[in-house]
RNA sequence: GCCCCCGUAGCUCAGGGGAUAGAGCACUGCCCUCCGGAGGCAGGGGCGCAGGUUCGAAUCCUGCCGGGGGCACCA
């Protein structure tokens, strides 16, 4: 019996018990199962009762009695006991908690999968670096927590577009082009330009593309750099990506904003809407009006739109495109941008709390021999995302980015994420899962295969670390959609980690394969479903993660 | 000045109101005739401070004190 189960049993106990008129109150549509800590409170516990108290207008254990009185006696329910100021601590049966490792087997893949957020259509931006240069470390950690957010949503039944919104219009394109241009023809940066082996690089790769460019005129010699030099830069962003393990649905470009006249009709809209005025020669918002602390241009006094513009018109492109909702991941340096972003949402009539999220993290430092490396683009000390899986490798680097609560500034080692000990947590749970690869691969070269689910005799998983083990791999829904819906990735991580090291205490504590000349038994073979069903989470857990669960290392 | 994030064990961090606050590392002492010791067991140690809400607060609210980051007719 999973936790999901056993909540639709107590769930039904209080119908039951409300059927029968021995309690008065409303049936909870959900009822909170918890793991206890201690193991004296038995498999699971539950509040209900407490919860219960008030409205039934008695008092908490009580409650709790007379719903004891109806769960005992249910299938697969050994015990029930109430406990402190009236929790009910439930004890599955044996054979019931055994189902559990059956379970997980028989679902492979899917175990995991619900569909707490089915129904919704979510638009998932991250990343959204302007092509302007690589992607750096800052952009990396939303490529992996992004990443693992969009397996998670998924997995939650979520439909979920991966979006990137890519800038290819405004005046940092114009200056990447001009030092494209600039490093061509072996000219000095540009003041505001970028600079960076990079630029000469694809400034090579431009005039190899196209060799008679530097004959153009001066003008004409920046549009093609601009035009080539943004797809050359893209092309980059999105292989190191995609080496990456991360890869877009859609890749959306500013530019075409401009040129399909959505900018134009955004503003309309927001003009009908009756918020936009005009002063000192440019077009405003009155975002004032829905709680931003000062009001934004649209269009400035030069005639040119501005970048909050855009972000009018990509907000009204993504709900025309039928989301229900827009989910935007930005950097701590961005956080300013809430208020004028839920602004510009009230003001196209939508509701900023139901149709707009966005995601604030903060920023990562890396740490090498104890000292932090501290980024700065004048120094030349950015590091890039290619500089990171160089250095601990893709697993290792997707892993510690999305373990952390996006919440924490993280100093992220580059000696422990590299080292191949078990206190690198990537590779305390990778071991776990190539630790039980082989012993199923033992078992295998003993003629012990799994058989049947119905053969096994899940009674025979009695041990504590057994029971330990079997009520950690029943917590696994739970976590991926409770990280769904929390948007915490770093969730799964931290629940692979209290999984793996409990599988290593059981593993400690029951013998798996027969030795030397015994006889296999029925113990044996429910504990190789128990390991299978480990190694299942264990791959599925890694998965919504990105990172790879080795059969060997 | 205003805004955002953080403050939990010596260190790095988990803990979406619930019972005795956890993990890894570090430290001390142990455990392989046996499936991967890249493992396990035991021990010491902690919620920044002060109020409030609640039957119950590390968790929610307010203030203060520390640390990090951000304020533009830039993108």
């Amino acid at each position: 019996m999973t936790p999901e189960q056993l909540s639709d049993v107590v769930r039904s106990a209080v119908a039951a018990a409300v059927e029968r008129g021995v309690l008065s109150v409303a049936v909870p549509d959900e009822v909170v199962i918890e793991r206890p800590k201690n193991p004296e409170h038995g498999d699971y516990a539950t509040n209900v009762a407490l919860r219960l108290a008030k409205t039934a207008g008695r008092p908490p254990r009580e409650v709790a009695e007379v719903l004891a009185g109806e769960l005992r006696g249910v299938e697969g329910v050994s015990a029930v006991d109430v406990a402190g100021p009236g929790f009910l601590n439930v004890t599955l049966a044996k054979d019931a908690l055994g189902q559990i490792a059956v379970r997980v087997v028989a679902a492979g893949e899917a175990y995991g999968r619900t569909e707490v957020l089915a129904g919704q259509r979510l638009n998932l931006e991250f990343v959204s670096a302007n092509p302007t240069g690589p992607v750096h470390i800052g952009g990396t950690r939303w490529a992996a927590v992004g990443d693992a957010l969009g397996r998670l949503l998924t997995a939650s039944g979520a439909h979920v577009t991966r979006e990137y919104y890519f800038n290819d219009a405004g005046a940092q394109i114009d200056r990447f082009a001009l030092s494209l241009l600039a490093a061509a023809h072996g000219r000095p940066v540009p003041e505001d330009g970028y600079a960076g082996d990079y630029i000469g690089e694809i400034a090579a790769q431009v005039v190899a593309t196209e060799p008679g460019v530097l004959e153009l005129s001066e003008a004409d010699q920046q549009e093609r750099f601009r035009v080539l030099g943004v797809d050359l830069m893209f092309a980059e962003i999105k292989r190191t990506l995609a080496d990456f393990g991360v890869v877009f649905d859609v890749y959306f470009s500013e530019r075409t904003l401009h040129e399909t006249g959505a900018l134009e009709k955004a503003v309309a809209r927001l003009r009908e809407q009756g918020h936009v005025f005009e002063a000192d020669g440019a077009v405003w918002l009155r975002t004032t009006t829905f709680g931003d602390d000062k009001d934004r241009v649209l269009v400035k006094s030069d005639g040119e739109t501005t970048y909050f513009a855009a972000d009018c018109a990509y907000y009204l492109d993504k709900r025309e495109r039928g989301f229900d909702k827009v989910v935007i991941m930005l950097g701590a340096d961005h956080h300013g941008y809430i208020g004028r972003y839920k602004a510009l949402v009230a003001a196209l009539g939508d509701d900023p709390d139901v149709n707009l999220e966005i995601l604030i993290g903060q920023l990562v430092n890396l740490v090498r021999d104890g000292e932090p490396l501290r980024m700065s683009k004048r120094a030349g000390t950015v590091v890039l995302l290619e500089d990171l899986v160089a250095a601990v490798g893709a697993d290792a680097a997707r892993y510690a980015l999305a373990r952390a609560s996006v919440d924490q500034q993280i100093d992220l080692d580059l000696d422990l994420w590299s080292r191949q000990t078990n206190d690198n947590p990537v590779f305390y749970v990778q071991y776990a899962h190539a630790r039980i690869s082989s012993l199923l691969r033992g078992a295998a070269d003993l003629g012990l295969p799994l058989g049947e689910a119905g053969d096994v005799d899940t009674a025979a998983l009695a041990h504590q670390r057994e029971g330990d083990l079997l009520r950690a791999l029943g917590e696994f829904p739970r976590v991926i959609a409770s990280a769904a819906e929390l948007r915490a990735p770093h969730r799964v991580a931290r629940y692979l980690e209290e999984l793996a090291g409990t599988y290593h205490r059981f593993y400690d504590s029951c013998r798996v394969l027969p030795r030397g000349d015994e006889e296999a038994t029925p113990v044996t073979t429910a504990r190789l479903w128990l390991c299978a069903a480990t190694a299942t989470v264990l791959r599925n857990g890694l998965a919504v993660l990105g990172v790879s669960a080795p059969e060997r290392m």
